[in-house]
Order: C-alpha cells, then sequence, then structure tokens
RNA sequence: GGGCCGUUAGCUCAGCUGGUAGAGCAGGGGACUCUUAAUCCCAAGGUCAUAGGUUCGAUCCCUAUACGGCCCA
C-alpha cells in the first residue's frame, strides 16, 4: 500500500519524501494529518506534580490527555515509547498493542520525530521508573514532514540557530529560558514604573523628523501623502512633548531603529525603555536607574551578584559615581577637560591612536577618549557624570560649567546600559543646540539631529525641568542571562539574506 | 569599510605536506514485550558554499564572491 521509495532524489527530500508519502497515505485512509484542536486534561508538568510519589512498576487508573511534540521514539517491537514535549516540560509515551490494539499500535509506531500528537490514557510508572502515560488512543495533530536536528548534539550552527529560531528552540529548549527572562524583566520593569506612578504611553514609530539621539535613521515613503517618514530612532522627543502637555511620569517601551552597522551588541532594531519625570533632573534619574535594576534583577535572578561571560560583577548597591573628565584624566595620567587646549586634546587622541575629525571640539574629543581608554575597564557599574554638552544636545547644562551638561551614562560590563539627565527646558538654548546639529549634517555628519520646529514650538508653552532616562532593554537582559550576543536575546536577529 | 577564522550527508563532526570522501545520530529494510543518546543486522545517502585559476589530477593550493562568527573602524 505504501508508496514506491523515489529513487536519485536529494536525500534531504528523501525524508521529506517519506514522509509526504505518509501524509498522502493517511489521507487516502480518510485520516486527517492536520488536525483541528486536542482536548487535553493536563500539562506534562502536572502531571509530573501529581504522580511525582508513585512507584516504579506501579500503574494507576488516572486517565490523562496530554498532548505534544514527538521528541524521541524507541521501538521496541511489540513495546514502543514515545517522548512527547509540551511547554511544560516531557512525558514518555509507553505504547502498547494489547491497550492500543494492532491497528493504534503500527499507527504509533509509524510516527516521526518531530509529530505533534495527543494521547489518552492511564498514568503509570515503569520498572525502570519513567513516569508514562500507557494510551488507549494516540492521535496524529500534525504532521511534521522535516526531520529534526540530531537528537544528541542539537542543532548547533548559529547561522541556523538565528535564521530558524524555531528549530533552535525545539532543538536547544534552553533557548526558551532566556526568552522566558526577556518577559520576567519586561514586566518587572512595568511593575516598577507603574509603581513609582508612571503611566505607559505609546508615541509615533513613524516620524517626519527623526530626533531624540544622534544616528542614522531608516527612511520609508508614505505613498496616500507622498512624504517621506522616517522609523524612530529614539521616542524622546514625543515623550517630552507629553511633559509640556501635563503629564509628569510618563514612559515607553519601545522598539526603535538605527541604520548603522550590526555586532554582538548592536541591532537595527532595539528595544529601550525610556522614562521621563517632571520636577526631576539627573539625580532623580540615577536614584530611579539605580532602583530600577536592582530590583529587576533580584525579582527575575534573586541575586545582585551576577557572573557575566566569566566575570564577576556585583549589582549591590551604591553604584559607583565618577565625571568623565577625572576618568579620563586618571587613563590619560594628565590632567584632561573641555577646557584643556583643543592641540593638546588632539595630541591625546593621536598617542592613543584615536582617529579624530578636524570639526570636532573639546567635548567630542574628550568623548573620544574617554570611550577608547575608559568605557571597556569598568566593569562594576558605574555612572560617568558631565558629559560635555557638544555631545549632549538635548540635556541640561550644568550650573557651574556650562560647557558640561547634568547627564550620566551608566557603565556595566564596559558597556553603555544607560543615558540620562536633566532635561534642556530653555527652547532659546535648545534652538542653538539644534542648528549646531543641523550645521554639524551640513557639514557631512550624517548621524546629526534636525531641527525640530514643532518640538521648540512645544518647549516654548513652557516644559517642566524634568529627568529623563533611557535604559537598553536588550542589553539588561544580555547581562541577566549571561548571554555573549544580542542576537541571542533576539528572537529573530537581523541577518543578512540567505545565500 | 578593514583584518582573522569558518562553510564536507538532514544534524554533529573526521578527512594524512593534492590521487574526486568517512563516522555517529536522523531517515529506509529487518529483529526485539520496560526502553532512557535503547541495542543488534542490512542497505542507502555528497555539485566537499559558489565561480574561476594552478595541476596529469583539487575537499585540500591560489583568486574572487556569498553567507556566518569574532576583532577593529
Amino acid at each position: 500500500m505504501s508508496d514506491e521509495p523515489s529513487t536519485g532524489a536529494a536525500p534531504a527530500e528523501d525524508a521529506v519524501a517519506v514522509r509526504l508519502a505518509k501524509v498522502a497515505a493517511l489521507r487516502r485512509a480518510a485520516i486527517e494529518p492536520y488536525r483541528d484542536s486536542f482536548e487535553r486534561s493536563a500539562l506534562v508538568a502536572d502531571i509530573a506534580e501529581a504522580h511525582a510519589g508513585l512507584e516504579a512498576g506501579a500503574e494507576t487508573s488516572e486517565v490523562v490527555s496530554v498532548a505534544g511534540r514527538v521528541v524521541a521514539k524507541r521501538d521496541q517491537g511489540k513495546v514502543l515509547f514515545l517522548v512527547i514535549r509540551d511547554a511544560s516540560g516531557e512525558l514518555q509515551l509507553f505504547c502498547r498493542p494489547n491497550v492500543l490494539g494492532d491497528e493504534a499500535y503500527a499507527s504509533a509506531c509509524d510516527l516521526d520525530l518531530g509529530d505533534w500528537v495527543g494521547a489518552t490514557g492511564t498514568v503509570l510508572r515503569t520498572r525502570r521508573g519513567e513516569l508514562s502515560v500507557s494510551p488507549s488512543e494516540v492521535l496524529l495533530l500534525s504532521k511534521s514532514v522535516r526531520p529534526l536536528p540530531e537528537k544528541y548534539h542539537g542543532l548547533s550552527d548559529t547561522e541556523t540557530r538565528y535564521r530558524q529560531r524555531y528549530v533552535d528552540l525545539i532543538a536547544n529548549p534552553e533557548v526558551r529560558a532566556v526568552f522566558e527572562t526577556r518577559f520576567a524583566v519586561i514586566s518587572a520593569i512595568r511593575a516598577f514604573m507603574a509603581g513609582r506612578g508612571f503611566l505607559e504611553v505609546e508615541t509615533p514609530m513613524l516620524q517626519p523628523i527623526p530626533g531624540g539621539a544622534t544616528a542614522r535613521p531608516f527612511v520609508t515613503h508614505h505613498n496616500a501623502l507622498d512624504m517621506d517618514l522616517y522609523l524612530r530612532i529614539a521616542p524622546e522627543l514625543y515623550l517630552k512633548r507629553l511633559l509640556v502637555g501635563g503629564f509628569e511620569r510618563v514612559f515607553e517601551i519601545n522598539r526603535s531603529f538605527r541604520n548603522e552597522g550590526m555586532s554582538p551588541r548592536h541591532n537595527p532594531e532595539f528595544t529601550m525603555l525610556e522614562a521621563y519625570q517632571a520636577f526631576g533632573n539627573m539625580e532623580t534619574m540615577r536614584e530611579l536607574t539605580e532602583s530600577l535594576i536592582t530590583t529587576v534583577a533580584l525579582q527575575v535572578l534573586g541575586t545582585l551578584e551576577l557572573e557575566y561571560q566569566g566575570t564577576a560583577v556585583t549589582l549591590a548597591s551604591p553604584w559607583r559615581q565618577a565625571p568623565m573628565a577625572e576618568l579620563v584624566s586618571e587613563a590619560a595620567g594628565r590632567e584632561l577637560s573641555v577646557h584643556t587646549p583643543l592641540a593638546d586634546l588632539r595630541a591625546e587622541c593621536a598617542r592613543h591612536d584615536v582617529p579624530v575629525d578636524a570639526g570636532w571640539g573639546p567635548g567630542k574629543l574628550l568623548t573620544e577618549l574617554f570611550e577608547k581608554l575608559v568605557e571597556h575597564s569598568l566593569n562594576e557599574p558605574t555612572f560617568v557624570t558631565l558629559y560635555p554638552a557638544e555631545t549632549s544636545p538635548l540635556a541640561r547644562r550644568n550650573d557651574a560649567d556650562p560647557m558640561l551638561t547634568d547627564r550620566f551614562e551608566l557603565i556595566v560590563t564596559g558597556r553603555e546600559f544607560a543615558n540620562a539627565f536633566s532635561e534642556l527646558i530653555d527652547p532659546a538654548d535648545q534652538r542653538g543646540r539644534f542648528e549646531a546639529q543641523a550645521a554639524a549634517k551640513d557639514a557631512g555628519d550624517d548621524e546629526a539631529m534636525w531641527v525640530d520646529e514643532d518640538y521648540l514650538r512645544a518647549q516654548e508653552y513652557g516644559m517642566p525641568p524634568a529627568g529623563g532616562l533611557g535604559i537598553g532593554i536588550d542589553r539588561l537582559v544580555m547581562l541577566l542571562t549571561d548571554s555573549a550576543s544580542i542576537r541571542d536575546v533576539l528572537l529573530f536577529p537581523h541577518m543578512r539574506p540567505e545565500a
């Protein structure tokens, strides 16, 4: 009755062909291999919990219905062991012809690894101690026609893991745990922010003027309006418009997009938390950041003592604070700041192989030196403060030194995790900063900001003093799951088209 | 964009200073009434990433390209 195996076909198609033939055979026998639904009575984990004390060799009369994917098959001739997996765990099906009937038993033997099945039967524990269901019925719910990766070594090819995450999740169940942690982190953030009286809002992802960060945007086109739009590089300017409107505490967990290179730490689309608090400032945000991250870590991991890629990191408070110029001076072995003569800063850059651009001012040069000499060495959480105004076009100037801003970046494991500042609320100063950015853009800096007239108009109505904060969610999840690459915390990381 | 490394069966991997490829698992056939990476027997499975070049002969040496990984910008 079975079809002749196709000869001469490529091996990949061979396995597929065998399974497709089974589908055809089932259909001829009026058995639907892709069913509508299945009524199950228990998750695998529920059964394991309820029968944890069942002795080896003991059979119960309790009938359960379970469903899952066949992940192992051990054909013993007159006994067949199938292992099925549902979202809660794995369970063995102990299939016997005297319970199933010869015909149903033969059908069960015909199942393949990867098939989805539903089974109904009694709970027992085998003589060898394996909790099992002895089914009186095994229903094929959905036929798998592609072979799964090897059962022992699984799937390790990184390219296939990222491109075909669905296979990765089947072959490497521990991958699921990373994304469960990711969900726990985001849930904990929401709860924390709500507890502090923040309102969650949604702002445009399609923006006529991409603002709130220095980065190249993705461009798209609105056909009906016949105009270009940009995928947001940050929600910042919209959230701050809401402060003008009277919302005092808002946050958005946002997907943003930046048109730049990919790396183990950069994906073209990524997730951030941005939060704004009226009447707060940088210090308000510093406390919020430290409290948020420690609360989330404790809630999700139960500890503040982490290991990231082989290096111990403690998140225990209090976290170090240090001005950028102080850290750079320490690393360079000489006093450096935004007030150091340009020539000296350039010489220092040259000494450390930092390529410089002729148009850069002292603030940009100092920031470059910081990134080259200091950033990577800050393993424990460190608030780097007093960023130059030149590289902080949306931050309020420091009252004592207008060349600097009341801004910090949080560095952990040598990487930026958060960025926050006292918001610039003076519309005249903001216009000047935008214009400096526009000049840089005209000079060829395609990451520089645009002048956003509507944002300036909003500020002219009066924006309350405020603190603003951004935290990279992907990087936070990387830290908390000890993931080396951002691709490991994104279900579907961006990839070039397949060859 | 630059540098280094990788790409061999569906999956995980071998492959000797160049003589056109092997294993395990999966898949196929068979045996087996308590298996656990089940076991045993048999047979099958490859455009060695792609395109060129060198050579009597290339998975192997050279060049380019594609995709992936890491580092740097």
